[in-house]
RNA sequence: CGCGGGGUGGAGCAGUCUGGUAGCUCGUCGGGCUCAUAACCCGAAGGUCGAAGGUUCAAAUCCUUCCCCCGCAA
């Protein structure tokens, strides 16, 4: 408890635990700001940000502007009067007008080692680059995007095995108790912001779906940090009978010598996987879904999916019976 | 009403258009073969075909309504 009047802004289930944390520590939330609900999902039904559900639960006011610079919100904020705003996951960027409220200022969680991964996806992009170390930071955000200079820093290692939802589960809540230990070294007048070195800066940018479609052309290493990186969203994926088939797990194959196929070729399918070809070895898919059906193993799939060697995946034409 | 696929023994699927004996690949159980096996051979059990109503001599199949799952989209 340092007695702070803070206001939190975030939208996802990633920024959840970071709110809780603060209503466990006792602070004064004098207001939650999120996303507007959106139509989401199937059916586009308009649902509620995670965020805002939790503060509804513990009766703190939400706003939900469209826009944070439009004038009539800055002022809403001023007249709050915060000690602090905290921002996690939040969608949106805050102007000038916004940072310079509170008397601590903006303080921001960013799931990456600063100056590493700046930008909305960091997680995947570390992930799908194969780093073997990730973290949170804290800075005191500034007007760039993730260039504030930097409170806290956590580091944890990435398990070679680890997806980004796995990934995000920890972060999330390793992102809520760096920002509590963030707030403790404030209230104890003990935070020495230090200034992100630009030069070692690298972008993680919003991912979008193309971004998942496996090229077989590459190394078995690459395909599978890809997979991990894109599961369970956006999902790697690839072509199969002109049908789209989601690819969520996967294992490097033995680099035993073999005859030349060339990369997207099934060289094996049997209860022990989809062992595919790929640049200079092969990928084992372990899981996989096809539209409209159920994620399964690859034991599964194959009972009901007569898929046999020499099919090649991912070039979106109809080549076997399924 | 955003678009689309699907619910069939324990798992994954075919059969539905062109109503008429419940099928396939596995799993399970029993037996056999084998030094041995997740391999192979033989046999068996196991299903109100998502739910309700309707049409029909007869419905997994045709009509209506409802429930659930999933891909796109976000």
């Amino acid at each position: 408890m340092s007695g702070l009047r803070v206001v939190f802004m975030g939208t996802p289930v990633f920024a959840c635990p970071t709110l809780q944390k603060l209503i466990d520590r006792g602070e004064d939330v004098i207001a939650v700001v999120t996303q507007p609900d959106r139509p989401k999902g199937r059916g586009q039904k308009t649902v509620p940000p995670p965020v805002k559900e939790l503060a509804e639960q513990n009766d703190i006011p939400v706003l939900q502007p469209p826009k944070v610079r439009a004038p009539e919100f800055i002022e809403v904020m001023k007249g709050m009067n915060p000690d602090l705003i905290v921002v996690v996951a939040f969608g949106q960027i805050l102007p000038k007008a916004l940072l310079d409220i509170p008397k601590f200022g903006c303080i921001n969680v960013h799931a990456s080692l600063l100056p590493r991964y700046r930008g909305a996806a960091p997680l995947n992009w570390c992930i799908i680059n194969g780093e073997t170390e990730t973290g949170v930071t804290t800075m005191l955000m500034d007007v760039g995007l993730d260039t504030g200079a930097m409170l806290v820093k956590t580091t944890t290692p990435i398990d070679p095995e680890e997806d980004t939802q796995a990934l995000h589960d920890r972060l999330s809540v390793l992102g809520a108790e760096t920002l509590s230990e963030t707030l403790d070294m404030l209230t104890a007048g003990r935070l020495e912001p230090e200034k992100q070195d630009d030069s070692l800066s690298c972008y993680a940018p919003m991912l979008k779906k193309e971004h998942g479609l496996i090229d077989w052309c590459r190394k078995p290493l690459d395909i599978k940090n890809m997979v991990r990186g894109m599961s369970p969203w956006p999902g790697a994926f690839t072509w199969l009978d002109g049908k789209m088939v989601k690819i969520y797990k996967v294992r490097i194959g033995e680099t035993e010598d073999r005859l030349p196929a060339s990369p997207g070729t099934v060289l094996k399918a049997d209860r022990e996987g989809i062992e595919v070809a790929c640049d200079g070895g092969a990928i084992i898919i372990d899981e996989l879904q096809l539209e409209g059906r159920k994620r399964l193993s690859a034991g599964d799939f194959l009972a009901g999916c007569k898929l046999l060697p020499g099919v090649v995946l991912g070039n979106r034409e109809i080549n076997l019976e399924c």
